[in-house]
DNA sequence: CCTAATAATTAGGCATACCTAAAAGTGATG
DNA sequence: CATCACTTTTAGGTATGCCTAATTATTAGG
């Protein structure tokens, strides 16, 4: 049974929120594959937390704490599956990792990850060595440049 | 609360018996910063899915599932540890994020990250971009290479 | 304004991994 | 062989996050 963070929640939340600023229990449990009373529960512990604002049977809204642990999650996430994905792997399971991977990662390591994959995307062309290494993925064979 | 895996016991008794082929409880209690009774129950439910053998008082070791297991869980760790210390992570940071990451990445995006790794290590001499990304890190300057 | 459909909540449980305190087993020493 | 020190196990409980079934709110139609 794959089990769900806080973290995870209020990324869904700080999503949902781009539709409407309120957001209801089942909009939630649809979208995490998980059943209202799970969400209604975990609601109460994030307002608990001060993370979110919740009336029953209105919906929930982000604080302004938790919109921005959203943002910082959210930013995190996308460093890992642009990475993943700069490595050739599958954009559903770089996804699908990153999701994971991103509450068990020290933040030094988050920010030293966001740093090579900037470096990576805003060279001046677009590396060579990347190439190579699929190249490399496919064929088991190295362009040989020296300074590879 | 930091939940331990399942696969963090396996890999620990692997490690362990390296000194000796049976290992105890107070062993495993002790690497892994927790309590003997935790050892216990987790020891049962190893040894009900048949990855070790266990004998209370005596000790556990593993069968030949759980060591493939271990060495499987090993080499994952590895490849993490190494990938984040080519990025210039601090080693103990670099093992802690591995350990947590390791058992949460899909087998794809293992392997691929293998690949680069080794692709890496491999290369004919240190490659330069590495170089230019640690530089990078620190200054916040490239070297303009224009294949880079 | 009452009812039926829909949505959310409460109540009561399960699984996992952890803990403390108490009981039991093991081994060395007198 | 009895006792003490040490280790391990058992018993009972906590925290998370998830579930089903039953109850309660809300809302739209008649």
């Amino acid at each position: 049974m794959r089990r769900i963070t806080k973290e995870e929640y209020i990324e869904t939340i700080f999503a949902l929120q781009k539709d409407s600023v309120k957001v209801q229990t089942g909009q939630i449990a649809q979208r995490m594959d998980v059943k209202p009373p799970s969400v209604t529960e975990m609601l109460g512990k994030l307002q608990d937390e001060g993370l979110v604002n919740y009336e029953p049977y209105i919906g929930a809204e982000l604080t302004s704490k938790g919109e921005k642990l959203a943002r910082e999650l959210l930013e995190t996430h996308k460093v890992i599956s642009d990475f993943l994905e700069i490595l050739g792997i599958d954009k559903d399971v770089a996804e699908h990792d990153a999701c994971i991977i991103e509450h068990h990662m020290s933040r030094e390591s988050a920010q030293r990850l966001k740093m090579f994959v900037e470096f990576i995307q805003t060279a001046p062309k677009d590396p060579k060595w990347i190439e190579n290494f699929l190249m490399y993925c496919e064929t088991g064979k190295r362009e040989c440049r020296p300074e590879d």
